[in-house]
DNA sequence: GATTCAAATACTGTATACAATCTAAGCACA
DNA sequence: TGTGCTTAGATTGTATACAGTATTTGAATC
């Protein structure tokens, strides 16, 4: 199982992750196990097992009699996700700016922002697969400079939740007007955070944070609001209600 | 699966982290399954049910090369549990705060609190048993006030972390010399906490929960300081490394 | 035509068998 | 005596069979 390929669990998990985020199951039906696990080329057993890590993430909910169904959030469930998410990057910057951080980490994020710096003003326009990947490399650097593991798991746990991660809402933010403004409104914001953890400032270091996760709610807001014909091609989006 | 007696999953979930808690394995060592579910008088099928279930708490973690073993807590990994939870709390007492909550459940957090008044000052003493009931219905109270499912869920899901939870150490800290005062003071706090929600002050409520938290701190840091012999009768301190 | 009951079907929860992999003991050899 | 290899045992990951329960279909009755 520790050679090149996925153990079927992990094939399980993967596959029944895309399928759900896709939108390919009707909302709030009953996913027959036999079937998905068909589907997928695999047997139930692992399959089950990638159910439960989905219910455990919160994509799926498991139902009374038996089984389970794609879970639906409401408008407000992903702006709670968010905001949460927001609070707990935002504790660990706190923390971060109170324990201090290495200097060989706030080095790295240093280059991580001076690569975004880069993407956004290309010779050729914006670099964008380099935003992403950059952006997701300084959170994930904020996530380590709290020093606990408890902390970082519990940001990626939140990240896993749909539309709630830093980069849910990049892939398709092209199509805003004023989209690069945006990135670097964003920018300025990750500068700032890592000026005040580098100043040991905590209580500004996790007024920033908190405040820059409401950015993804900002996008959330315009896509559904404003661009609804993007809402297909944005993964998770086909779970929110659309009352 | 619906009748009466749990299902073997439920069996095999509550012996296993009974187990766990109660320190019956060695730390870092794999758990054997056959001789696990056998112990648990089930079979392996539910056992690594309850086992991905306990991954996913935090209780035990996996082996690269295959099962699971149980996990170790640093002190500082408590703290940081704690401090989590309390966070989080903090926030739904803020939301509470800011969006408003119910007579109804304002009037039942009231009682809850009215309850913990009568079960401190009881005619023949402190009525403990009564005080921790009451004491996690005012934290489950609090937990509903937010009014998002998102928010509740992940208090739970924290409050499960082994001595994270409000009431993890209540139950041998009538050993504590000031036990009484301890307990009016933090149930200041929760009248406090009310007050704040009620007069929609949210970054009161928010600071004032995340400061009420730390009193689990403060048991944590007594008893394995000062009552070192109370250590095996708290459910989750044998998984603390004792360096 | 709507409703209730019954049988058949489909599906999940659980146990177990099997195969692949890891672990450890034992042996050969330096 | 220590080290590396080989083989036997133990253990996990996966598939599948079986039993119990929910759900649907269909017919009969009001």
């Amino acid at each position: 199982m520790s050679n090149g390929n996925l153990s079927q669990l992990d094939r399980a998990l993967f596959g029944l992750r895309s399928l759900v985020m896709n939108g390919e199951f009707e909302g709030g039906q009953r996913l027959p196990e036999v079937a998905v696990a068909r589907k997928l080329g695999t047997s139930r057993t692992p399959l089950r097992q990638a159910m439960d890590r989905l219910v455990a993430e919160g994509l799926l909910e498991r139902i009374k009699t038996g089984g389970c169904r794609v879970a639906t959030f409401t408008r407000d469930d992903i702006a709670d996700a968010i905001e949460v998410r927001g609070v707990i990057e935002g504790t660990a910057a706190r923390m971060a700016a109170e324990r201090g951080v290495s200097a060989d980490l706030l080095g790295q994020a240093n280059d991580a922002l001076d690569g975004i710096d880069r993407a956004i003003d290309a010779s050729d326009g914006l670099n964008f697969e380099c935003y992403v990947r950059r952006n997701a490399e300084f959170h994930a650097l904020l996530a380590k400079f709290s020093g606990s593991v408890i902390i970082r798991r519990e940001i990626e746990r939140m990240s896993l939740l749909p539309l709630a991660s830093p980069s849910a809402f990049l892939s398709e933010q092209a199509a805003i007007p004023d989209f690069q403004e945006s990135l670097r409104y964003a920018q300025r914001q990750h500068r700032a955070i890592l000026e005040a953890i580098t100043n040991r400032e905590g209580a500004r270091a996790e007024a920033l944070v908190r405040e820059h996760a409401r950015l993804a709610l900002i996008n959330f807001n315009y896509l559904t609001d404003v661009q609804p014909s993007l809402v297909k091609d944005v993964p998770g989006l086909a779970l929110v209600a659309t009352t």
